[in-house]
DNA sequence: ACCCAATGAGACATCAATGTCTCATTCGAT
DNA sequence: ATCGAATGAGACATTGATGTCTCATTGGGT
């Protein structure tokens, strides 16, 4: 009586799995091990077979988000080039992990700093690295700290996935509104 | 045995243990309820006859957050004067309420849409309306839309104050950093 | 000095999610 | 055609939070 989409047994690909995963918990955060179960399309039971739990499905999202974020980075090329048209290719290509950025984010937040992926911090050394690298080419100003940029980089970027999910945004102009903002800022300039 | 801090009987202060649950919840979004009757210093079953449960808590916060983020409003006369000057006293008036903002609106992107708080629409629009004001003033460019102004003010607002919770940005530089890179952008300017 | 409203502490039932287990089923590999 | 590994469905116990209740206590108001 049940009728199978695609691919129905032996050898449930965990990458699909999780990127159900993220496609429901980046909508519904609460969602339950249910939910997500049947969101993927598998049973309860297989998911917990794949996952210990709930604290490991979060875990290997985190891992997934990091492979893809640090691959965006890569395909951004953020040490060559001017580093504003560099921040503005990797905002294009973050693009994509942005709402699954956008959970963790906030997942991360209630940890209470206990055990950190080190991915993080590497990822944030490389956005810190390329916001630096603008301030001594001369092409950011100095007076707002790589710290701080960072910080508002992956803001922005959450902001910008919600508001295209809620339909504020057209999803077209999700890069050109956060890169002119982060690089230009509202104010119009004189010049041009 | 026991030991009264201040005012230990007769008629709980109701705002002070909201504040006390803002204090709370900001920094610990899964708060439970006993938690957060520990944290006000109140017995579990006290905060239940002031707030029917946790979502009338968090209802309850929402509304103290709304009105404190339209007396800031109100103070920083959003209407007067230059529309990034206006920005710049809104910031700064909102930054205490800053944590609090934060975490209601992680908690309302949970909420499926069903029922919102008008007061939010009334925020939305105020905001809006300043940068609109902005672009027809001629401050503010007019190739990013109000809607992703705000969000983007919203965004920044919550980033800041995780930061000055984190650490990673001074407390001091809250407005500035806001403001500057709201307004002006990371792109050092060939003016000014 | 008395009374009563409000509180704190704790017991209790309830509910939802979790994690574990069993078992029949189904397909892939041999 | 057969075997076996992996699955789906569901039962089950467990856990944690919630909401309700009782009761002794406290202190303000009269």
């Amino acid at each position: 009586m049940s009728h199978w989409v695609y691919g129905c047994l032996m050898s449930v690909d965990r990458t699909q799995v999780l990127r159900a995963a993220a496609a429901l918990l980046t909508r519904k955060a609460t969602a339950t091990m249910d939910e997500v179960a049947r969101a993927a399309g598998i049973g309860r039971a297989t998911l917990h077979r794949h996952f210990a739990g709930r604290d490991a499905l979060v875990r290997a999202l985190e891992e997934l988000g990091i492979q893809e974020l640090e691959a965006a980075h890569d395909r951004a090329r953020t040490q060559e080039g001017p580093a504003d048209e560099a921040v503005r290719r990797l905002v294009g290509e973050v693009e994509d992990v942005a709402p699954l950025l956008s959970f963790l984010v906030t997942e991360n937040q209630l940890f209470e700093g206990d055990q950190q992926n080190d991915g993080w911090e590497r990822l944030d050394a490389r956005v810190s690295a390329l916001f630096r690298r603008g301030q001594e080419e001369g092409v950011f100003r100095i007076d707002l700290t790589p710290a701080w940029l960072t910080e508002a980089f992956y803001g922005l970027i959450g902001s910008g996935a919600w508001a295209v999910q809620d339909g504020r945004v057209a999803a077209k102009d999700f890069q050109y509104m956060i890169v002119e903002l982060l690089l230009g800022g509202a104010r119009r300039s004189v010049e041009k």
